[in-house]
RNA sequence: GGGUCGGUGCCCGAGUGGCCAAAGGGAGCAGACUGUAAAUCUGCCGGCGUACGCCUACGGGGGUUCGAAUCCCUCCCGGCCCA
């Protein structure tokens, strides 16, 4: 049971990963190999920087000797869980589910699977929520839950006194209490980790498998991750932060990393990475000594999307960064848009260029941008009434910038 | 089912017949300062258009009016109270 040399009860403590348990960490973690399980949500066909945590989480408890499930909830997710959210939510239709589940299943896999099959296990909670019949559910486990106990959870609680909720959410906390008691009979599985929201839906887990097999069962949260101003950790450029390359790619991943608040880095480096003590507190040194190298925040990124995307993605996202914002070799992996050769020959205008570039959403945007002075080639502030040609090619590239920081790469399309 | 209050731009929220693309705040974007951080200051911030402008918008639909986010009808959704 031990994780860097350090017991993993200790370690997790010191990391700041652990919001809520239901007894000694100690004992949770230490004493026995354990089974524990954590689900997540098909609410997309892919998990995002929100999963993280949960997936770092995984990796600690497995390396430490403990096996865990990791559930795609293909069911719940039919239902909708209302924890942490001030309005009821939107059903998605059953073939986009099924959709989201397989591919999320399928990156569990990937994210985990180096581990070792033995220790990691990947279900889809249709297995058993789905043959349930409302009947059956009603007398064998609805019987056994006490609606008083649900009404006081604060998941619960909250929605009452705002915008109230309907009888499906409602219900799902039972189901979520359920996959943990089938996960307990089939896979011995005694330990349900999830974020501080689901402490509620753990609890009730436990409850249902107290009264059902009278076995006591355990539950551990991580706790909500923040950005420096209090908000919720994960979004970024008007969206979700993902973990699948096509949808985020790994420069873009490493840059959302990057650009993590001083005053969080520390915080997140404990968090997200391996990292030892001694490793972190000279990264800490540094951070307080020498902000200007941004060394912790470089580490964080790249240590992340090694994690997600494998070192050697990790290593062209680093580099890419290095190139584009100091000098470097290579900026593989940039953002690249392509423009044909004819286009460029007859020379396009500012305006044109930015949208053709993606770095403007309509000539309006674009228009406003440039007079802002807020977009450069090549590092040069580019005027309005410029033209851009093919003599501007450097490398057979031009470098785009938009604002401070976001780079878009144009070549020339292959004929 | 009855009563009542409400549904405004990405979010919160003002507006109760023309001066409303709609106050204010937040978010977002750009600039300055910096370190791809924070804080601060400045500008932008529905879409299209070089521009006078045009289009789309205040829950949905219909109506009154020269003119509606604002008035009327109706439907949908939510809160609260009553049954």
């Amino acid at each position: 049971m031990r994780e860097g040399g350090v017991r993993l009860a200790e370690d997790l403590r010191w990391r700041g990963a652990v919001q809520q348990a239901s007894a000694e960490l100690e004992t949770l973690l230490d004493e026995e190999p354990r089974t524990f399980y954590i689900g997540f949500d098909p609410t997309a066909d892919s998990l995002h920087v929100g999963n993280l945590l949960g997936i770092v989480t995984a990796r600690r408890l497995v390396r430490a000797g403990h096996r865990v499930i990791l559930v795609a909830g293909g069911a719940t997710g039919m239902i909708g869980d209302p924890s942490g959210r001030s309005s009821e939510r939107v059903l998605l239709d059953v073939e986009t589910l099924e959709h989201n589940t397989r591919a999320i299943a399928a990156q569990l896999t990937r994210l985990l699977g180096d581990v070792g099959a033995e220790a990691s296990v990947v279900v889809d909670n249709r297995e058993w929520l789905e043959p349930l019949s409302l009947i059956g559910f009603l007398r064998d486990i609805g019987k056994h839950v006490s609606v008083g106990t649900m009404l006081s959870r604060d998941s619960i609680r909250s929605r009452l006194g705002g915008e109230g909720l309907s009888l499906t959410e409602f219900t799902y906390m039972v189901l979520q209490a359920v996959d943990f008691w089938q996960l307990y009979r089939r896979y011995g599985c005694s330990l349900q980790l999830g974020g501080s929201d689901q402490w509620g839906n753990i609890a009730a887990g436990i409850d249902l498998i107290r009264r059902l097999e009278g076995a006591q069962v355990h539950g551990m949260t991580w706790p909500l991750v923040t950005r420096a101003d209090g908000t919720k950790f994960g979004k970024s450029l008007g969206g979700n932060v993902w973990l699948d390359a096509a949808r985020t790619a790994p420069y873009e991943l490493y840059q959302f990393f990057v650009r993590a608040d001083d005053a969080k880095v520390i915080e997140y480096l404990r968090l997200y990475t391996f990292l030892e003590r001694d490793e972190v507190a000279a990264l800490e040194r540094s951070l307080r000594e020498e902000p200007a190298r941004r060394a912790a925040h470089h580490r964080l990124a790249w240590e992340v999307v090694r994690l997600v995307h494998g070192a050697s993605a990790a290593d062209e996202a680093e580099e890419a960064a290095k190139s584009l914002f100091g000098r470097g070799r290579s900026h593989e992996g940039a953002p690249v848009v392509t423009v044909s050769a004819q286009e460029l020959e007859s020379g396009l205008g500012p305006v044109e260029l930015a949208v053709r570039a993606q770095v403007a959403s309509s000539r309006s945007e674009a228009r406003r941008l440039i007079a802002q002075g807020g977009l450069y080639l090549q590092g040069r502030r580019l005027r309005g009434d410029e033209v851009i040609t093919t003599a501007d090619l450097v490398e057979g590239e031009l470098v785009l910038r938009r604002g401070k920081r976001d780079f878009v790469v144009v070549r020339l399309e292959e004929p």
